[in-house]
DNA sequence: AAGGTAACCTTACGGTGTAAGATTGTCAGC
DNA sequence: GCTGACAATCTTACACCGTAAGGTTACCTT
């Protein structure tokens, strides 16, 4: 069996919080989150199941620890420097580990309470932003706006059916072929006509939104502190 | 019993797959999605569960048939007018529906094969920036960038541990005491300082955040216009 | 009247989270 | 060394889940 606590030594060192949590992150990357259960988590600790509730309340905690374990592998902003380059890297980060652990963003709905980690990185980012010159209200249009576009950016990204590009044509002609050519003719443009393009890849549609963004920010910054100086 | 089709009469008309989906969207409107079983299903509508199963593959079906069906409450954009509006009504829209289904946006990871209504409405969203002038490049930029933002506020929004702003407080309250005061500092005073001052309503950010999206479409459908007649 | 068939029901199985209580192993104080 | 105390773990059990397999009913066609 995988007994990550030494199951036949005579003294087995006792689990933590911390260590369940861990391996639950490990098996939903595995797995999935609907393939994360007490039993198969229990087993891969070398442990039953009720035993783990002697560490968490419940696997509502155990969801809500993962969560806030994210949060800790995303790259925190600093306040010193360029604010937008700091967001830049904030939101490159962040996808990518929500890339690397698929089962997170839809952990977000539902979960409702932050955890210390979360706190954290939510304080950094507001941080980097005062630093850099936004009021408190213009840092909350900002903090909203970028955080509404990278986790529904990754939201949509992890719904498309495919990953490579090669798996992406077998995907788009089986949909093509599933509706009329004619039916909806903007939709199969876009898709024949340029996400099917070599070359093309929706990843890369990121960076766009994100810049955009970006720009738009510093801008309304650049308009706010106009209006301070008159 | 709560039988919809008439159990006592001789003929009770038969079910159909868009009746079972129609109260699915009642029963997950009222219990959430995780209240929504096979069995509560088919007690709503005056039969076992086993009986659905007559009408829809699998509970998977349930689901893929709620969120098509959400798509249609969605009012669709027309490609005739303003390109501008067009995308600013349709946001909207969607926001009031996923609030008014709070389940929808959680179904939208998973869910994996779009339905008709929600081809039709993806087509109808290209084809009012193409009408708008959008080169299929841009059509698509902006339609990643719209569509994430809209998912990703009303994720942030749903979690939102609160609804109205006298509830607003008291969780605010609980939230603040629960942490030492001074180890999220900008988080506080955004919370304490901004957010919980009267008047103040996330949900006002929305608009924000869309205006600016659509201003930095609008410059770089100009910009591209521009470029092209050089 | 006979047969076909769509709609529905009954039963059962392996899975889930977790409540309640029994059991084990380690260490403190005598 | 012995005896509790106590934390960690296990055993058993329950209500609920999605759905496979097959049986029953009622209507329609011939």
């Amino acid at each position: 069996m995988a007994d990550s606590a030494g199951s036949g030594d005579r003294t087995r060192q006792p689990l933590t919080r911390s260590v369940v949590i861990g391996v639950a992150i490990k098996l939903a990357d595995a797995s999935g989150v609907a393939g994360l259960t007490m039993r198969k988590l229990a087993d891969h600790l070398g442990v039953e199941a009720m035993s783990l509730y002697h560490h968490v309340a419940n696997k509502d905690a155990i969801l809500d620890g993962m969560l806030d374990a994210i949060f800790e592998e995303i790259e925190i902003p600093v306040g010193t420097g360029d604010w937008k380059d700091a967001m830049r890297r904030r939101a490159h980060s962040a996808r990518d580990v929500m890339l690397a652990h698929r089962w997170a963003i839809g952990l977000m709905e539902s979960r409702v309470n932050p955890g210390p980690a979360t706190l954290k990185h939510h304080d950094a980012v507001i941080g980097c932003l005062r630093a850099g010159g936004f009021s408190i209200a213009l840092a909350a249009h900002a903090f909203s706006l970028l955080d509404s576009y990278i986790y529904g950016f990754v939201l949509q990204e992890l719904n498309l059916p495919f990953t490579s590009s090669e798996e992406l044509e077998v995907v788009a002609a089986g949909i093509m072929e599933m509706m009329p050519v004619d039916q909806y003719p903007h939709f199969t443009e876009m898709v024949v006509g340029h996400a099917l393009k070599p070359g093309y890849s929706y990843a890369n549609e990121f960076s766009y939104g994100l810049e955009l963004i970006l720009d738009g920010l510093e801008r309304s910054l650049g308009e706010s502190e106009q209006q301070a100086k008159a």
